[in-house]
RNA sequence: GCCUUGGUGGUGGAAUGGUAGACACGAGGGACUUAAAAUCCCUUGGGCAUCGCGCCCGUGCGGGUUCAAGUCCCGCCCGAGGUACCA
């Protein structure tokens, strides 16, 4: 073989590693530009087919970035600590930092198969303690910290504290769990356990009962995130409810902050809107309604003031602290029935049957504070107790679900939105005219939503509020492989350890498994105490490590300082981050939060951390089938199934190339198909195929390694990129990864003779060579600008099929066509460098200049269209102005004929594009 | 339901409002070979054509703006992703 990239590959690679040549140092003579991709978690499965995708994008862009002058941040870590490799722990007994560390290994050698550009100097793993003294460090201060709504921002919890023994509550707007209200006096006479106990109702990390997302298959909790459609993300096991003291983190009280940031970012519009519908804000109003014969309130929020006249019910959610208190006696086993169910229903459960209508009158009249009149309150699971404040006032006339609720329980549907039809359904628009409404008659919606918030202000009985979905981040984890929470209880109170006891070590434990009285492994640990107290038994959620880690990449080896001033300020934040858009909810809040809570801290210099997100398409699998004729062994080809009752079977996509069968490895792949017998078409079997998710069951995965190995890494690399654009989902397809191994090796024979010997003059190019080189050099920088990678390989392409057509084998243009190509494929490139007598690696080589005078053209051909439909060519140099075209096209006789003795209205020429005569 | 996307040959996909289908795969035909591999050349959206002139139709559907629309606007249909008793 002529191209030898097997050779080629591991020579450059070792010396790579050798030279340590992807070393990157802060150097205030460049400029700077951070190149991220997300950190794999490291599996068992080995590097999955998606990962590449984007890793490849990034080292394109890192490498051309570096070439472009820029000093280039470019490094890979690890995500370490996760479920999968705890989960095999409990089953084998094998510690999981051991099972970790040898998937480590496997994802290292698997990418450094691939040519990355990677500083592996600056490798972080989460589960490293050098790592996670970080993470405790960064949860110390949130627990050190509440958020100030005044200066909207995280301030120290020792400046609350002393407001409390100042003013008490007076004049404190911070961020709560709930409203509190007390004196100096009061603050100052608590006991310091009390004390404590209040503090956590503003810490940014506290600890607190509540209802949780419980997955008993995997003795642990998980967050809003991790849950989806009720089912753990991992395992997809069920999942329930549960009340549990949890360590929390107070991430809405940056809930605005995380949405108006959006606006600065250039991120796509469909991950923006995610996560601005995940942090759902909404403006409403904040209205208490006096309780008949009870001093409480019913405290709701509504998006739809102005409909307060129409409201003929008050629910309640089953979690609500106030139901015991106001139920009647009558109702009282009735209202105890419905919530003890309620609240016991799993997540799943109240997730399949949402459209099911339930309730209990309490027996509790609440007074409409406009109309006096005496409205039910109801109990029912369709109002939940994490939204607003757990209850509403009901308009079934204008909201689905009150509508259906009335309609269920027969209670009164009053229209105060003129226009709708509520005999059918409910009337939800949200711009009408009031009617029915005493002194807001005849306003629009909006007008009078304003005007009921003023009254409730002067009345002293609500106020104009925003309200947001957001919730708080459950922090807890009841399992062992996460970090341990530097926390230690006196007393019941949890007290932070002192910085310099930090990092605090994952135990040893014997076994991996809950307790048999249910507490989290870490309870097995001996000794798990701090100067004799206990210390916490639950670990950090996933999320927690991952939320920093691209700031400890610009300065890993730091130990006495998170991350230098210095280096944050040279490299500041992540110029392109590239990852999957599965965590828009997840990774991608909880690290903008991370980040502006270290940015109020003034730790970090930007106050968002990824300025530029990519996110590459999700790669699904192609299955292959094959047909079995039913009741026999014998298959029949694609496309004569017409006429047989055939059964499709996948079959490995391994043993398919182009869809054709091998029909020798299909007989050795399974014992059963060992004397299969075939219907072929063409002396071959054609194979059908289908688009599915990846996996192993379905035979369709393949691996990155098998390919490297057949064609070559720079050839991997061209190819993934070729597929499509990057961030469209596509299915990972290897049928036309040939055309691209034959362009490498075109490539190749631009540099060597008919004998494979090297063979490049110093010839001066001709015109037509130095203008496919300079097409080249436009396209692809434009190309990687827009991060356009596929049609970038698609203008190599055509480049080199021009150049070999000319035979084109001189310096001056193949030179910088293989610096343009080393982004690309680094290996073939750094190899064709040396050949040509240089020295030092390709990727310092600056990115080839373009000139455009190579692309001027004496001439121009102009399609003249008549009418907008194209009827003649006419060449015309290219400096020529539109009035000459225009003469000299009516001395055309051609021109003529078409205009068939007719007058042109009008003549439009653009210049060197097209002309055209409307007549 | 709501939000965000997308809909172009047999396939993956190209097209700053300016000759739709670049580039590649696959397919068909041919050259070289004892043969295979590799390589090279030709054809390849559909239809019509006394198939070497040339014409018509074509970017999910129906309208519109424009000299000119895959691209912009309006109304539908379908797919993908997100989200969903969030008051």
């Amino acid at each position: 073989m002529d191209y030898n990239f097997r050779e080629v590959e591991k020579r450059w690679q070792k010396e790579w590693r050798d030279q340590n040549i992807y070393h990157v140092t802060e150097d205030a003579g460049k400029p700077k530009f951070y190149v991220l991709d997300m950190f794999p978690y490291p599996s068992g499965a080995g590097l999955h087919v998606g990962h590449p995708l984007g890793y490849i994008a990034s080292d394109i862009y890192a490498r051309y970035k570096r070439q472009k002058g820029f000093n280039v941040l470019h490094p890979m870590g690890y995500d370490a600590f996760g479920l999968p490799a705890e989960q095999y722990a409990i089953q084998t007994g094998q510690h999981p930092a051991v099972t970790t560390r040898q998937n480590i290994a496997r994802y290292r050698e698997q990418l450094d198969k691939i040519g990355f550009s990677f500083d592996w100097d600056r490798e972080v793993r989460t589960a490293d303690p050098k790592y996670y003294k970080w993470t405790q460090w960064v949860f110390i201060r949130l627990f050190n910290h509440y958020y100030d709504q005044e200066l909207d921002k995280a301030r120290p919890i020792s400046e609350l504290v002393a407001k409390f023994t100042a003013n008490g509550t007076a004049g404190v707007r911070a961020a709560e769990t709930k409203p509190l209200e007390f004196t100096a006096a009061e603050w100052n006479a608590m006991s310091e356990k009390e004390q404590q106990e209040t503090l956590l109702n503003y810490r940014l990390a506290y600890i607190a009962d509540t209802w949780v997302n419980w997955c008993p298959k995997l003795g642990t909790v998980l967050a809003n995130d991790e849950v989806v459609n009720g089912l753990s993300e991992r395992g997809g096991f069920p999942v329930e409810r549960k009340l549990m003291k949890q360590w929390i983190l107070r991430v809405s009280a940056y809930a605005e902050r995380l949405l108006k940031g959006l606006e600065t970012l250039e991120w796509s519009d469909s991950i923006k809107e995610i996560q601005r519908n995940w942090i759902g804000r909404s403006e409403g109003a904040f209205i208490r309604f006096p309780i008949e014969n009870n001093e409480n309130t019913l405290d709701i929020f509504t998006t739809r003031p102005d409909t307060i006249f129409g409201v003929s019910f008050m629910v309640m959610c089953p979690e609500h602290a106030l139901i015991e208190q106001i139920t009647t006696p009558d109702q009282k086993a009735e209202v105890d029935k419905y919530v003890t169910w309620a609240r016991n229903r799993s997540e799943t459960e109240r997730q399949t049957d949402v459209k099911k209508v339930s309730g209990v009158f309490t027996g509790a009249y609440a007074i409409n504070p406009f109309t006096k009149e005496r409205i039910p309150i109801w109990v029912a699971e369709y109002v939940l107790a994490g939204y607003g404040t757990g209850g509403i006032m009901a308009v079934p006339a204008h909201d689905s679900r009150d509508y259906a609720f009335a309609k269920h329980f027969n209670l009164p549907i009053r229209e105060v939105i003129a226009g709708g039809d509520i005999e059918k359904e409910a009337f939800e628009t949200k711009d009408g005219i009031v009617v029915n409404s005493d002194f807001i008659n005849g306003m629009k919606v909006k007008e009078a939503g304003k005007c009921i918030i003023e009254k409730v202000k002067e009345m002293g009985i609500g106020y104009g509020t925003v309200n947001y979905r957001l919730r708080d981040a459950i922090f807890s984890r009841q399992r062992y492989w996460g970090e341990p929470f530097p926390v230690y209880y006196k007393d019941g109170v949890p007290y932070m350890l002192p910085e310099e006891e930090l990092p605090l070590l994952l135990p040893e434990i014997d076994e991996y498994k809950p307790t048999e009285t249910g507490e989290p492994p870490l309870a097995r640990a001996a000794n798990w105490t701090y100067k004799g107290y206990p210390l916490e038994y639950s670990t950090m959620p996933g999320f927690a490590g991952s939320s920093g880690y691209y700031l400890r990449y610009m300065d890993p080896h730091n130990d006495n300082e998170f991350i230098s001033k210095e280096k944050n300020e040279y490299w500041q934040d992540v110029d392109l981050y590239v990852g999957g858009s599965e965590h828009a909810t997840g990774h991608l809040i909880y690290s903008r939060f991370w980040n502006k809570f270290l940015y109020d801290l003034g730790i970090v210099c930007k106050d968002e951390p990824y300025k530029k997100l990519i996110n590459q398409g999700m790669i699904q699998g192609r299955t292959n089938f094959v047909y079995r004729i039913n009741g026999t062994n014998k298959f029949v080809s694609l496309n004569l199934r017409d006429g047989y009752e055939t059964t499709p079977i996948r079959v490995d996509v391994n043993i398919v190339h182009n869809d054709v069968l091998d029909i020798d490895a299909f007989k050795a792949w399974r014992p059963e198909y060992a004397d299969a017998e075939f219907v072929l078409e063409d002396d071959r079997y054609v194979c059908g195929w289908e688009i599915e998710k990846m996996s192993k069951s379905k035979y369709n995965v393949q691996n990155p390694d098998d390919l490297v190995e057949r064609y070559g890494a720079d050839t991997l690399r061209l190819y993934e990129m070729f597929l499509g654009p990057i961030e469209l989902s596509k299915p990972w397809d290897t049928n036309g990864i040939e055309g691209v191994f034959r362009f490498m090796k075109k490539f190749w024979k631009l540099f060597h003779d008919g004998s494979n010997e090297f063979c490049v003059t110093d010839d001066e190019p001709t015109r037509d060579e130095y203008k496919s080189l300079h097409k080249a050099i436009k396209k692809v920088e434009e190309d990687n600008e827009r991060f356009s990678f596929n049609t970038a390989v698609s203008a190599f392409m055509i480049a080199v099929n021009e150049l070999t057509d000319l035979k084109c084998h001189k310096r001056k243009i193949v030179e910088p066509l293989a610096v343009l190509l080393s982004a690309y494929a680094p290996h073939v490139a750094e190899e064709l460098w040396h050949l040509l007598g240089n020295t030092g690696s390709v990727v310092d080589a600056a990115f080839p200049k373009f000139d455009a005078s190579y692309l001027v053209e004496s001439s121009a051909n102009y399609p003249v269209s008549f009418n907008g439909k194209v009827r003649l060519q006419r060449v015309f140099p290219a400096d020529m102005q539109p009035k000459e075209i225009e003469a000299a096209l009516f001395a055309d006789p051609d021109v003529q004929k078409y205009l068939d003795g007719k007058q042109p209205k009008k003549v439009i020429i653009v210049p060197k594009k097209i002309v055209n005569i409307v007549c």
